[in-house]
DNA sequence: TGAAATGTTGGGGCG
DNA sequence: ACGCCCCAACATTTC
């Protein structure tokens, strides 16, 4: 029997665009598929809940892909550092082939990984498959890297990045031989007792196809108004490919390539500008991995130090209220609950809540990154410290730190009728949208008319946000 | 990918 | 008819 090639596969669960088992698949002998479940190697970053759910339905998806190929999916569970090499060593493979991760547990992983099959002379090749650029392509004049975003990305843009998605392999030839899999019910990703992921079936269909499917729909009804439509969390004007995207059933090049090519047929002006806007928000998801390739403290440590001693406020009431959504400002409850019930959050809230979080309240953004980590289905390191750090001034190309958002006027401004928030904080539905925004400023004769009791069916502001701006300021002045 | 404070302008009420 | 004041609307500055 020929000797294999492993393809290992991490948050790349997709068989279109996939540089590693296009590789491997081309070379026309047997390929084993493998995924591991290594709960150890990202210490603390260990995946959260939500993403447990997620990653079930995608290896599912993935594996049905792969048995109409008449393959299977290899999985196993443990010490990735352990199971690769041994398996290699046993089967006698020719050969390991992976997309390249940037976490830096999973850097440290590969190099570790890679040293221990070349000691056993296995070859193993690596490529891009989750990035338009790699980290190290891009780098400003001195030599260094971007710390701005729009400085690196147009850097990006004149790479002129040429290549084409790659296909999905027609064929693959499979490993016939014996290769001990486990079975995914006894991974136990689902929630049971209670199973809280209710409302995560009805809302996302995880897998490459569904991931293809909603790039379609996204470009056949939404692109047009993206620009003006991303901003309000009652419309679905965003694309909702965050998940997809994080765990790899599509690639960022699929979609630039995509939208592209949308590019050349007639469009209106706002059209160009929507694409455009969309493109850059990919952008900015190369551009965090790129922070995190290069400042790979970045899930810990401020990434501007002046922050190192910055006077945060441990207040573990206020942060279960955020949690849990009962903060009293309408805006920010709907959101916290979205999150809690959806796994995913509207970006404009992610906004409205973080900076609540961290300027309102003055509780360190890592606790908002790790309540994130937990409940996110889109939960993905580089993207939430990074866009964390942003909302707290901390980070690269950051807000500055006097840019507080007020909680009312956003809610006026990008929820104008209060669909979203009736949606997700159904004790103030009856609420006239005009006032839902500010329920404490509405006199207590009428609040009980709209069946809402401040304190008792809905909480009070449980801080005052005109005297927690002028707190933040006071200490971020100070930093 | 803010919001509040402060400054400026101009129309209209009114003595 | 004129100056004064008020204030909304908009612009600029500041945090």
């Amino acid at each position: 029997m020929q000797h294999p090639k492993i393809v290992w596969l991490r948050n790349d669960l997709r068989l279109t665009d996939h540089p590693a088992l296009h590789a491997a698949s081309s070379t026309g002998q047997p390929l084993i598929v493998l995924y591991v479940l290594d709960d150890h190697a990202p210490g603390k970053w260990k995946m959260g809940g939500a993403s447990r759910w997620w990653l079930h339905h995608s290896l599912k998806s993935l594996r049905d892909d792969l048995h109409s190929l008449g393959g299977k999916l290899i999985l196993r569970r443990g010490d990735t550092l352990k199971i690769i090499p041994e398996m290699a060593v046993e089967l006698k493979s020719q050969g390991i082939y992976w997309n390249r991760g940037y976490e830096p547990y999973a850097r440290r992983q590969e190099e570790q990984i890679s040293k221990a099959l070349e000691q056993q002379s296995i070859d193993v090749s690596t490529y891009n498959g989750n990035l338009l650029f790699e980290p190290w392509e891009i780098s400003n004049k001195q030599g260094s890297y971007y710390k701005v975003f729009t400085q690196y990305w147009k850097c990006c843009k004149k790479m002129n990045e040429a290549s084409e998605p790659l296909s999905k392999p027609s064929k693959i030839e499979f490993y016939k031989g014996k290769v001990i899999s486990e079975d995914l019910k006894d991974w136990n990703l689902l929630p049971e007792k209670p199973n809280w992921a209710k409302g995560f079936e009805e809302l996302w269909q995880p897998g490459e196809k569904h991931a293809i499917k909603n790039l379609d729909r996204f470009m056949e009804y939404a692109i047009a108004d993206y620009d003006i439509k991303r901003d309000f969390p009652s419309e679905v004007g965003t694309s909702q490919l965050s998940p997809h995207l994080h765990f790899g059933e599509i690639s960022p090049k699929m979609i630039w390539k995509a939208l592209e090519s949308m590019n050349l047929s007639h469009k209106s002006a706002a059209a160009q500008a929507s694409i455009e806007r969309y493109l850059t928000e990919i952008g900015w998801r190369d551009f965090s991995y790129y922070l995190l390739y290069h400042f790979p403290k970045l899930p810990d440590e401020p990434f501007n130090s002046r922050f190192a001693e910055f006077p945060w406020h441990e207040n573990a009431e206020h942060l279960h209220a955020w949690q849990k959504g009962l903060t009293g400002y309408p805006i920010v409850d709907a959101g916290m609950r979205q999150l809690w019930h959806t796994g995913w959050m509207h970006n404009r809230v992610r906004m409205i809540v973080a900076s609540f979080l961290t300027k309102d309240l003055l509780i360190p953004w890592q606790k908002g990154a790790s309540w994130f980590w937990d409940t996110l289905v889109d939960a993905d390191l580089a993207n939430n410290s990074a866009s964390w750090q942003w909302v707290a001034g901390c980070g690269a190309d950051a807000a500055p730190y006097f840019r507080i958002f007020n909680p009312v006027l956003q809610s006026i401004k990008f929820d104008p009728t209060g669909e979203y928030i009736k949606k997700w904080v159904p004790e103030l539905q009856h609420i006239p949208a005009k006032s839902i925004h500010s329920p404490w400023e509405i006199p207590e004769l009428l609040l009980r008319a709209y069946g809402v009791e401040l304190g008792k069916t809905y909480p009070y502001p449980i801080v005052n946000h005109a005297k927690a701006r002028i707190d933040a300021l006071e200490a971020f002045k100070n930093k």
